[in-house]
RNA sequence: GCCGAUGUAGCUCAGGGGUAGAGCGUCUCCUUGGUAAGGAGAAGGUCCUGGGUUCGACUCCCAGCAUCGGCUCCA
């Protein structure tokens, strides 16, 4: 009997009598982790704790314990779980046939799923039902248990379990060496590499969230199955704070909160997708613009508007209905003459360019506009304000000279991560998307133009010393970009701007500038947005902030509210010398108490309340109330707009002001 | 577009084959109150739309539309 000399990583080292079992290996290094460990790494590979330690002649082989509270074990648990919700299906549907059920860690609103084919349409109530079969399940402390068969036996046993899914997925993915797991004493058996927890008693809290309709490998052409989305955790508390959190993502809803603060609205019957900004949301706007156009201007852009249709041919021209034509809006006919309404922006600032012969004196050339564009989107996938038909870019294109083209996008990048960061938007994610090595993807442009401009828009992002994340073949047919994306209330990315180096639209319009030495040179194009979509951005700021914008972007940044009516006339007053001084003010002259009005004024998340009563009439003053501080005490009507004046032009996210204390 | 759910007052929602309900909001009156809801009264509905079953449909059935959760798509 040979001996295997096993040591805990960073830890305790033993020699066991072979065979022996990494739980029965660990056991003897250590009880107490020993009782933890859901799984385990050998020599860095993740195995069950069933697995038995094969000797490795006079080699040490670590263990390491993949524990809770790791997101490794977090991952197994998962993982584990979604076998036991395959295992409820099976027992209450038989002949359902199952697809992947996978641990899901990126997507913090859910924690595994397992796609299926049930003999019925499942619904929403049958999910209760199937989480109770699930806690049974896991109360008859079944064995999750891990087999390597051949091929050969998987194929026959998945056949005869008539699950073509799961053949499939074997015929494709598997070695000679499959491995499956059981839950003994379940009907349940899974193609599944694991590692698994040793048994369903460790399963405790879980929870069924919701039901969805997936394709077979994602794929839209193959047959639709039905998702179950859970999420588990190893204590019931973690549960419960996680669904906490979760209704408090809710509650941030940017729909939800449009409505409550009569932001915008999207109305059926004038279409869906259309966005109506309403005067409190269109101030928001306003205050978003007024910013951007200000630095626009800081940064030499010049501003353009152009039309919102334009004829066929041009949209032909520049390729956009060859391979964008299933998301623009039909063409509609004027005198035999066809239109369309645009998706984009470019080829008009294209046409504004191309309108006289450009010097290389000219360029670069910085045309912005706040575009409006429509565009088809499917009806399941519109969303609030984050996905909609038609939506206004604002947007920019430089035309400039090779030579130039570095410092432009430099300057985007700086522009997109000054904007993001006065917006509060700390948590930005880079993205550069380069072109692949997949063959099929037809991309235009010389290979030497793909390297210089991959290598121009990398150099902008590392000048700053920014992170990014480098993603082959994602890059468009036309050129490499830069996205930008940030991350909502809860937890979504949503991407907002772009810089997109282009190679296509200068050659479908034969654009032109004449050089130094007196010839004809294609210019370079680049696209670029900050916010994106203004709509999809207002709706992520709303969520950002919860409705309670910082004062520069509040619709209403204060509220006068007068205590009786006797000091309504002086609240009107100051309510106007504030309005004068450019604030955007409201004046409560209701017959409530001041209670209610500064209830009033919280629920519509101002920043800012001055009650004003006989003592402040009499002192000519304002007493101040901030959103979140509640009463800061009086002051002169001066002092206050000296501080909110300050908190406005500096574009604070927060009221704290070092000059106040507030 | 596809799968599932939902659609009742401005909002949030309850209800049930036989004349439509609540809370909040709105309006009017009373109240003049000092930091998150003062009181009373009133108005307000194509119960999503169209068809069917029925003596009778907001309710049951079918279809459509929209919304929600996802999938797919996203130059």
């Amino acid at each position: 009997m040979s001996e295997i000399n096993v040591q805990l990583k960073n830890g305790a080292q033993a020699a066991l009598p072979a065979p022996v079992t990494v739980a029965e290996a660990l056991k003897r290094l250590d009880r107490e982790t020993a009782k933890k460990a859901l799984a385990a790494r050998v020599n860095g590979r993740e195995v069950d704790l069933a697995y038995t330690l094969e000797p490795n002649g006079d080699a040490k082989i670590e263990i390491e314990p993949v524990l809770p509270q790791t997101l490794e074990g977090l991952d197994v648990l998962r993982h584990s779980t979604a076998h036991l919700l395959a295992a409820a299906l099976l027992d209450l549907f038989p002949g359902t046939k199952l697809g992947i059920g996978p641990a899901l860690l990126e997507d913090p609103r859910y924690g595994f799923f397992y796609d299926v084919i049930a003999p019925r349409a499942l619904t929403e109530e049958d999910l209760p039902v199937i989480e109770k079969r699930m806690r049974d399940i896991a109360k008859r402390n079944l064995a999750y248990r891990r087999d390597e068969i051949s091929k050969a036996e998987a194929l026959r046993i998945f056949d005869e379990r008539d699950e073509p899914l799961k053949r499939e997925l074997i015929d494709e993915k598997a070695g000679e060496v499959v491995s499956i797991y059981y839950i003994d004493g379940s009907p349940f058996v899974d193609f599944c590499l694991g590692p698994h927890v040793p048994n369903t008693n460790r399963l405790k809290a879980f929870k069924l969230l919701s039901l969805s309709g997936a394709y077979w490998k994602g794929d839209a052409a193959n047959t639709q199955m039905q998702r179950i989305y859970g999420t588990a955790f190893f204590t019931q508390e973690e549960l419960d704070a996680w669904l906490k959190q979760r209704e408090e993502a809710e509650r941030r809803d940017h729909r939800r909160i449009g409505r409550e603060l009569d932001l915008f609205s999207i109305q059926e019957s004038y279409g869906q997708g259309l966005v109506f900004w309403h005067p409190k949301g269109a101030l928001v706007r306003k205050a978003m613009e007024d910013y951007l156009h200000e630095e626009l201007v800081r940064r030499s852009y010049t501003f353009v508007y152009t039309p919102h249709i334009a004829r066929r041919e041009l949209w032909q021209l520049s390729g956009h209905e060859q391979n964008y034509g299933d998301s623009m809006f039909a063409p509609t006919k004027i005198e035999e003459t066809e239109f369309r309404l645009k998706p984009m922006n470019c080829p008009f600032h294209i046409g504004i360019y191309r309108s006289q012969q450009r010097s290389y004196r000219d360029l670069p050339q910085r045309y912005a506009e706040m575009g409006t564009v429509y565009r088809a989107e499917l009806s399941g996938t519109l969303h609030g304000l984050l996905r909609v038909r038609g939506f206004t870019v604002d947007d920019a294109h430089l035309f400039c000279t090779p030579e130039q083209v570095r410092r432009e996008i430099d300057d985007c990048v700086d522009f997109a991560d000054q904007v993001l960061r006065t917006f509060g938007f700390d948590k930005i994610k880079y993205e550069l998307s380069v072109k692949g090595s997949d063959t099929s993807k037809h991309y235009l442009g010389s290979d030497e133009d793909w390297v210089k401009a991959e290598a121009a828009l990398a150099e902008a992002l590392d000048a700053r010393n920014i992170s990014y994340e480098r993603i082959e073949g994602e890059a468009a047919f036309y050129g490499p970009k830069i996205d930008f994306k940030i991350e909502d209330a809860i937890g979504r990315l949503w991407q907002l701007g772009t810089v997109q180096w282009d190679f296509n639209l200068p050659e479908r319009f034969d654009l032109e500038y004449i050089g130094e030495d007196g010839r004809a040179h294609r210019p370079v194009m680049v696209h670029r947005a900050l916010f994106g979509s203004i709509e999809r951005f207002f709706g992520v700021l709303i969520e950002q902030y919860a409705g309670a914008f910082p004062m520069w972007l509040a619709p209403v940044q204060v509220a006068v509210l007068p205590i009786t009516d006797r000091t309504d006339e002086y609240a009107e007053k100051v309510g106007q010398e504030l309005r004068a001084a450019g604030f955007r003010v409201e004046v409560n002259l209701r017959s409530e108490k001041i209670g209610a009005k500064i209830r009033d004024a919280q629920l519509q998340k101002i920043p800012f309340m001055l009650v004003v009563g006989d003592r402040e009439m009499e002192a000519d003053g304002v007493a101040v109330r901030e959103r979140t501080k509640g009463d800061i005490g009086a002051m002169s009507l001066e002092e206050f707009k000296r501080m909110a004046r300050e908190l406005v032009e500096r574009r604070a996210i927060t009221n704290n002001s070092l000059e106040s204390g507030v």
